[in-house]
DNA sequence: ACTCGCCCCCAAAGCGCTTTGGATGCAAAA
DNA sequence: TTTTGCATCCAAAGCGCTTTGGGGGCGAGT
C-alpha cells in the first residue's frame, strides 16, 4: 500500500493525501480526517527510502565505535551510551545506524558514511587528545556531537563531556581529607582524553596539598577487574604500598577490592577506594546504598544529551557550536574512610 | 557530484556510467576503465536513498534491542554481539540500524520497521520461551534469525544458539565428578529460554546422578555481580551450603567469590564455582589461564554467525530455514577442585 | 451581475539511481 | 553485396515520495 494507491482509495490526488499526512494547513479538516482514518485502516506507512529521497535528508544518526585491532575491546559503555541515545531517537522518529571500524580505516569510513549520505550527523565516540577526526568531519560539513573532549583542539566543537578533571580532583581530595598521602591512581588508557584529563584532575588535588605523584602509583590500563587486580597488587606489595585507590571503573575497582582481600586488608578501613561510576545498567554500585565511594555520572544521561544536541544542530544549524559538561557528584559509600599509618595495620587485625 | 554529473563529465549516458561501476558486462572493458577512474577522481559515491529506492533493497540491517522497563538493565552481551554482527556487515556493505523499544511497544516496532521498509532482515535478541515475536516475523514475511532459541515453539525458524544446557549438564556433570553434591545454580532471569535451557541441563545432570535439585540452592536474577554475591552469602549461610556454584555469567561468577572471602572460604578449595563465558571483551577470564572454570562460547561469534546466516538468507531465500547450534567448551581454571566435606571445613583453615 | 480573493485541491516535475527496450556500428557469415 | 549477430551504448520509464505552481469553485465585496 503506498501513496497512489491509498489516494486512488480515497478518491484523491496523492498531493492531498501527502499534505494531509504531514499537516499541511491547505488541506480541509475534513479531508485531513478521511485520510488519516484511511491510512490508519490500510495500516499505510510512507516508505523510508523515497521520503528521504525525495526530502533529502537521512532520519538517521550515524555512531562510528571504533575496535582497536590490538586490544580487541568493545567499550562496554556504548551499549548504555547508545541506549540513552535511542530512546530520544525513537522519539524523533530518527534512525540510529552503527558502523563497526577498525581504527586504522576510520578516515575512510567517515569519508564514505559522509558521501553516501545515508545519515543526518554523527556521534563521535572515545576521543583522544588531538583527535584528528574531528577536524574531518568539520571539514566534511557534517553536524557531530562529540562524546567527550579532545584536548589540544582549540577551534570550538559540538560536545557532551563529564567534567572528569573536576570529579577526580574532587576525590582526590576528599581522600586528602580522610588523611591520605599514598594515593594510587588505576587509570584507563591514557591516549584517551577522558583518561588524560582524570589524571591532571589527580595531580592538580595532590600539587594543591604540596605532594608529588609517585609514579609508582600511577598504572593506566585497560579498565577490566583483572588489570586493576594486577596492578594494584602489585603496588600493595610494595613497601611504601598505597592507602588509598582511585579507580576509573567499577570494574577496576572491583579489582582493586579482589587484591585487598589477597592482601588480607580491610576495604574502607585498612584501604580506602574512590571509583568513577558510569552507572552501568548491568554494573550497579549498590541498590540502595553504594558499595564504593564514587564520583557518579551517568553514561546513558550523557546518551541522551548527546542525541538531543546534534538533534538540535540538525534542525537548527548554530553559528556557534553547543557544549554541555556535566558535573560527577561524588557519592560516599563504604569503600573509604580515614586513613590509618600503614605500619601499624600489622598490630591491627 | 552525482551520477549524471559524472556522465556529463565523461560524455556518457548515465545508463552506461551505472553499468560500469555495477560490473555489468554489456560495457566495454576500456570504458570501465575510464569511467572507474573519474569516480575516483571525483570521489563519486552513488547516494544511497537513491540507490535504495531504484533496488528497492535497503541494505541495512534492523537489530531491535528490547529494554524492559521495570529493570532498566541493557544486555551487557549487546555490545559484543553487535560488534560481531557488525563486523559481517560492513564487510557486504550494509548498514546495521539499531532500534532500542521498551518491552510493551515490541509488536508495534517491528511492524513499523516492516512497513517503512528501511531494513532488508532482523536479528531478534533476547528470546523467550515461546516468544510471540517470532510468529510476529514470520507472518511479516521479514527475514529474520534468531539469537538463542524459544522453547515451545515448533515451527522452524532460523536461529544461532549455544548449546545452553548441553554446557551446563556437561558443567554440573563436572563438578558430579569431582564429588560434589551440593551445587547451587545462580542463573540469568528465567523467562529468557537461555536460562530455562541452563536450568534444564543442570536438573538433567542431577537427575543422572540420581540427585533432586533442592530449591533453595536455585536462584534466578540480574546476573550482576552483587546479584551473585547476595545469593551466594544467602546459600553460604545455611547449615548445608553448597559446595560448589554454577553461575550464569563471570560478573555472577565475580559476587559468588566475593561472598566466598567474605565467609573465609577458598575459592577452588573449599568451594568450586563453574561459570559461563561469554568471552566478553572488557570482561576476560584472565589472560592465559582461566581463573574460572567455565563453560566457554564467544558471544562476538555468535554475531558473525548470525548476521552471516541472515545475510544469506537474504541473498537466496531458503527452503528450510538453518540454524547452529554452537558448542561451548569446558575450560578448566583455578576455581574448581574436589569437594570437600562441609564439616571439615571449621578443622582446616 | 461581475470581480476579487480565498480555500481546496490537483498535475507534474523533481530527488538520484536502476533497468527495460531499443538504437547504432561493425565484423563475420551468406 | 546483403544479412545476421554481437558488442556498446543510450533514451526513457520507473521506484514512492515531496513540492512547486497553478486552477476551479464559491462567498464576499462593489
Amino acid at each position: 500500500m503506498n501513496l497512489k494507491d491509498l489516494a486512488q482509495h480515497l478518491g484523491l490526488s496523492p498531493t492531498t493525501v501527502s499534505r494531509a499526512l504531514n499537516g499541511f494547513p491547505e488541506v480541509a479538516e475534513a479531508t485531513r480526517a478521511r485520510v488519516e482514518a484511511a491510512a490508519r485502516q490500510y495500516n499505510y506507512r510512507p516508505n523510508t527510502q523515497a521520503k528521504r529521497l525525495a526530502t533529502g535528508r537521512a532520519m538517521a544518526i550515524g555512531h562510528v565505535i571504533p575496535i582497536s585491532t590490538q586490544h580487541e575491546i568493545v567499550n562496554p559503555v556504548f551499549a548504555d551510551f547508545i541506549a540513552g541515545a535511542g530512546e530520544v531517537y525513537a522519539r524523533a522518529g530518527y534512525d540510529m545506524v552503527l558502523t563497526i571500524v577498525p581504527d586504522a580505516d576510520q578516515d575512510r569510513a567517515y569519508r564514505e558514511i559522509r558521501s553516501k549520505g545515508n545519515v543526518d550527523g554523527i556521534i563521535l565516540h572515545g576521543p583522544r587528545a588531538g583527535d584528528a577526526r574531528i577536524a574531518l568531519l568539520e571539514d566534511l560539513g557534517l553536524p557531530f556531537v562529540v562524546h567527550g573532549r579532545a584536548s589540544g583542539i582549540s577551534r570550538p566543537y559540538a560536545f557532551v563531556d563529564v567534567n572528569n578533571s573536576r570529579a577526580f580532583e574532587r576525590a582526590t581530595r576528599f581522600l586528602l581529607d580522610l588523611g591520605h598521602r599514598r594515593i594510587a591512581l588505576v587509570n584507563g588508557i591514557e591516549t584517551m582524553d577522558f583518561a588524560l584529563r582524570r589524571r591532571r584532575g589527580f595531580e592538580r588535588a595532590l600539587a594543591a596539598a604540596d605532594l608529588t605523584p609517585d609514579p609508582a602509583l600511577m598504572v593506566a590500563g585497560e579498565m577490566t577487574e583483572a588489570q586493576g587486580h594486577d596492578a594494584a597488587r602489585a603496588m600493595l606489595r610494595r613497601a611504601d604500598r598505597p592507602t588509598a585507590f582511585l579507580t576509573s571503573s567499577l570494574l577496576s575497582a572491583m579489582g582493586v577490592r579482589r587484591a585487598l582481600w589477597e592482601e588480607g586488608l580491610v576495604m574502607g578501613r585498612d584501604v580506602s577506594i574512590v571509583t568513577h561510576d558510569d552507572e552501568l545498567g548491568y554494573l550497579r554500585n549498590g541498590a540502595e546504598e553504594p558499595i564504593f565511594t564514587a564520583t557518579r555520572s551517568s553514561v546513558r544521561e550523557a546518551g541522551r544529551r548527546c542525541a538531543a544536541m546534534l538533534l538540535r544542530m540538525i534542525e537548527a544549524p548554530p553559528t556557534e557550536p553547543a557544549s554541555e559538561l556535566l558535573e560527577a557528584v561524588l557519592v560516599v559509600g563504604a569503600s573509604t574512610g580515614p586513613a590509618r599509618n600503614p605500619l601499624s595495620l600489622k598490630d591491627n587485625p
